[in-house]
RNA sequence: GCCGCUAUCGUCUAGGGGUUAGGACAGAUGGUUCUCAGCCAUCAAACCGGGGUUCGAAUCCCCGUAGCGGUACCA
């Protein structure tokens, strides 16, 4: 890229055992959608390129939002993408970790209890902002006398924990977005241990992060505010700090960031595998928003990824999910693989639907997966494509009956002709093959002077409800016989 | 309101002091074919604005503007 001159270099090695360590520490409070799977993929491709490791960090220290289910959900889906954990942690089994240092911090006078009730907060916020004060809190409880601290006990009030913010500037060496400094007029006493006991975000982050030697912390933009507070806290417990890499967010299509909130689960990883996406695809979509390689390649399998990948080509700004890009890449993928496993990763739609069972013939399948050809753009595509090989229950479309069929009587008359005759022609040949049908078919139209665009979609529409498809020759061999004659009937008695 | 980040075709992006500003997806048109998809060919489509610096700025600097993110006892 080249444009990021500012940009500081990374330090190669970081650990104690020479190794790159990078973490990806979702909540758990809901699925994980494509800008976690992102960040989850450029941390997990770092690590790889770089022979390091690479954590899965469970950060659940939300125990009111956090679920089990949701941790079960971002395995699954990471499972599915195939980013493998060296490790694994659960935040919430680590509270004797966070004790040690927030006493640490009391102790040391870098952090105090503070007795703020929320509504107290909330009006101490609003203020702030009336009289356009660049942060909220006060800081009215960093001196408290004992007898203050004293009344507030016997009220029964319950403190949080809040680190003192220092009043020299902090700067941050982003790995992407070059060289930071924050104002500390604009720093917060962040509350790092709320009034439950439960130390929250701020500083189970970076002490684990510590703890863990992590040496690049990876993540969305959304935590380039956070990162001055947690290199203060670090600083203030002494922690070496890793370096950080904010990557731009992953954006919806007027331009917000993409969130479960928002979004639902339309932009939930498990829903494009529900619906059929390949992982590969998915994988090498994600890779490409915020990140690219040169201005020829946009195909790349995952060891590829795994050798180009580099933070330095990571751009600053956020990228739109476009799904038109991912079905292309899906079909892309698709088309790679053999009949065999196209049929064996269509079989379970076809089965969701009642269409087929385990005593359906897998020749047959095969035959159709191959008539279909390259028409998916994802598994559950099959559908559309194929529910008419497996019942004749269907609607003719409209639009088609209108276009081809016609809605004169001399247009509906000359349709049933030619069914008709197609129907004859077909009862006649002795072998069913595509060679004699297509032979038959094309004899029949040539010599009659019938257009053979016209006898083929008045077929088609006959024997599928549709005027797109595979080959008509390939539905009326995997049909059978039987079968076309019963429909080129049925079609007749409908027109 | 306050703090911060960002800014090249509709979208993902390449480029990064002198280029016909390149590619891909999507779109349009034509060709191939029984349709659709595909394939092939072609077309349309961009440097947010204003000031500097410079012989020369999309590129460097400043100022605007806009968008987004944060502004929680969420992460």
């Amino acid at each position: 890229m080249g444009k990021n001159t500012e940009r500081t270099e990374m330090t190669e090695i970081k650990t104690e055992d020479g190794n790159v360590r990078v973490r990806m520490a979702p909540s758990p409070t809901g699925f994980l959608h494509i800008g976690g799977a992102r960040t989850a993929l450029f941390n997990w491709l770092f690590a790889k390129h770089h022979n390091g490791e690479f954590i899965l960090r469970i950060d659940d220290t939300d125990t009111a939002r956090s679920t089990d289910e949701s941790m079960q959900e971002i395995f699954d889906a990471l499972k599915w993408l195939g980013i493998n954990w060296d490790k694994q942690y659960v935040q919430s089994e680590r509270r004797n970790v966070y004790d040690k240092y927030v006493s640490q911090l009391l102790d040391s006078g870098n952090a105090y209890h503070c007795y703020c009730t929320p509504e107290e907060l909330e009006e101490i916020r609003a203020q702030a902002r009336a009289d356009k004060q660049p942060r909220s809190y006060d800081r009215r409880h960093r001196n408290l006398t004992p007898e203050d601290v004293a009344r507030f006990v016997t009220e029964g009030r319950k403190p949080t924990v809040r680190i003192k913010m220092p009043d020299t500037p902090i700067h941050v060496n982003d790995l992407i977005l070059g060289s930071l400094n924050i104002d500390p007029a604009t720093l917060e006493d962040e509350v790092i241990v709320r009034s439950n006991g439960i130390p929250n975000y701020n500083l189970t982050s970076i002490v684990d992060d510590a703890e863990m030697q992590i040496t690049h912390v990876i993540r969305g933009t959304e935590h380039l505010n956070n990162t001055p507070k947690q290199i203060a806290i670090a600083n203030a417990l002494d922690l070496k700090l890793p370096q950080f890499a904010h990557i731009p967010l992953v954006l919806d299509d007027s331009g917000r960031k993409l969130s479960k909130r928002h979004h639902g689960d339309l932009v939930a990883v498990n829903r494009y595998r529900e619906q059929g996406y390949l992982p590969e695809a998915m994988l090498n979509f994600v890779a490409r928003l915020g990140w690219s390689y040169d201005d020829k390649q946009e195909i790349f399998s995952v060891d590829e990824l795994i050798e180009k990948f580099d933070l330095a080509r990571v751009g600053k700004s956020g990228s739109v999910f476009d799904i038109k890009k991912l079905e292309w890449l899906n079909s892309h993928y698709i088309n790679q693989l053999d009949v065999a496993s196209r049929t064996d990763a269509v079989i379970p739609f076809w089965e969701q639907e009642g269409l087929v069972d385990s005593d359906t013939d897998r020749d047959w399948l095969e035959k159709i997966v191959e008539a279909v050809g390259e028409r998916l753009t994802t598994f559950q595509g099959i559908l559309l494509q194929t529910r008419y090989f497996f019942t004749d229950d269907f609607e003719y479309d409209a639009k088609a009956v209108k276009k081809w069929w016609g809605s004169s009587d001399e247009k509906k008359q000359r349709a049933r002709e030619i069914l008709t005759n197609l129907g004859q022609i077909l009862e006649k040949i002795p072998t069913f093959d595509l060679e004699t049908v297509e032979t038959a078919i094309w004899k029949y139209t040539d010599e009659n002077d019938i257009k053979r665009v016209a006898a083929m979609q008045t077929m088609r529409i006959a024997l599928t409800g549709t005027s797109f498809g595979p080959s008509l020759f390939d539905i009326v061999v995997l049909l059978g016989k039987d079968e076309v004659l019963k429909r080129i009937e049925k079609a007749i008695t409908y027109l």
